[in-house]
DNA sequence: GGATTTTGTGTACGACGTAAGCTTACAAGG
DNA sequence: CCTTGTAAGCTTACGTCGTACACAAAATCC
């Protein structure tokens, strides 16, 4: 449907590419909120006419399901491999709700719209091998990573999704911050703690 | 705003009220999906024309608000006085869990819109009860309870987020709906016996 | 310099949320 | 019974959204 493998060259040249658009979108949502991302409005961020857009994707949820794919890829950071995995999957936890909170108006799109599965089991793959390599079979492994990770998802969505009191002076109120911090923890290790009895005793 | 302390008997008599008005728009998200649930949908849904609902609710997002509050009030169940608090969290995780997912439509709603806090809290009293008669911290036992809610939301926008294969022939595909069964009890087992490691180690 | 191909544009339509003002259906007071 | 007051529901209208469709522009290839 798009992208559709084009002879090299030929015809008027993109000024619009895949990457762009995503890019802009994130822009405007991180800006201006989830509502502000209209077609509209992409397409002056672009500088270019909304129409155009659809040159490159198919709709509005193409767009959405693209800066769902290029946030989650973000979300992901390299581990060494001597990372025991319970450490590896605190780190990967800790890093995927640094984003989240980084693009806190995209929190409710991530919640929304899955991440790409293939995109997501080739981005874990790192994680998944520390398991692997303490013999914990795939699909115990699996569970581990997807329980934490609707964990992490869940928690943002009610940080963020709870507005640090719009009446209060100070922007961020540090001590809601402190408070959703050690509430993630607290859930975390709790989480984490509990797979690796569950896991240790099989093996 | 809203139903503003009327004198009792003055005026046209009201065909509405907010209840009704609730009621009937779970009606059209489980049967049609969020994006049917618009205003003029939910007018002809009750008989009615769409800006008679502005009487009643001050605009589409109270409509949202309410229909989050009433479906949480569902998912609460009542505890025996001698159910052990990591046994009470476990039935409570399971009984949202249910009510998601009954209203599958609805579990993207219930992630944008925080329950209103004070009646979450009123809800969830008797579940915090539980906690205190093991003598744990009101702030932990909001912590355990919290952390598990978040995991029973994340676990439901999962499983709803990625509709079942919509090309193969069984509805539910037993298989599928299995593997989601097996992976919320294992991270809810985890989470709850790393909960009940971590603040018995406390006491 | 056409012909071809690809990209961006202009216009238009139907659906949405909702503001403003109007009509309707009651109870109360005379 | 008839007027007045009041609350509930209705009609109309506006601006914005996603996007279908037909067209214009800009490049390469022969």
């Amino acid at each position: 449907m798009n992208e559709p493998a084009p002879r090299r060259g030929r015809g008027r040249p993109a000024v619009l590419t895949r990457e762009r658009i995503v890019a802009a979108a994130i822009e405007v949502v991180d800006a201006e909120g989830l509502d502000a991302l209209t077609m509209r409005r992409l397409g002056t961020q672009l500088g270019v006419a909304a129409m155009s857009l659809y040159r490159h994707l198919p709709n509005r949820d193409a767009v959405l399901a693209a800066v769902v794919d290029h946030l989650f890829a973000e979300a992901v950071i390299d581990l060494d491999a001597d990372t025991p995995w319970p450490e590896a999957l605190a780190r990967f936890a800790g890093s995927y709700r640094l984003m989240l909170l980084g693009h806190p108006h995209a929190v409710p799109l991530l919640a929304t719209h899955p991440v790409d599965i293939d995109l997501g089991l080739e981005l874990l793959a790192g994680l998944l091998d520390r398991f692997e390599a303490a013999g914990i079979p795939r699909q115990d492994a699996l569970t581990a990573i997807q329980s934490v990770a609707v964990y992490v998802l869940g928690h943002a969505l009610a940080q963020v999704g709870t507005p640090p009191d719009t009446n209060t002076p100070e922007p961020p109120a540090e001590t809601a911050v402190a408070f959703y911090d050690q509430w993630f923890e607290a859930g975390l290790r709790a989480m984490v703690s509990g797979f690796e009895g569950g896991l240790d005793r099989g093996r």
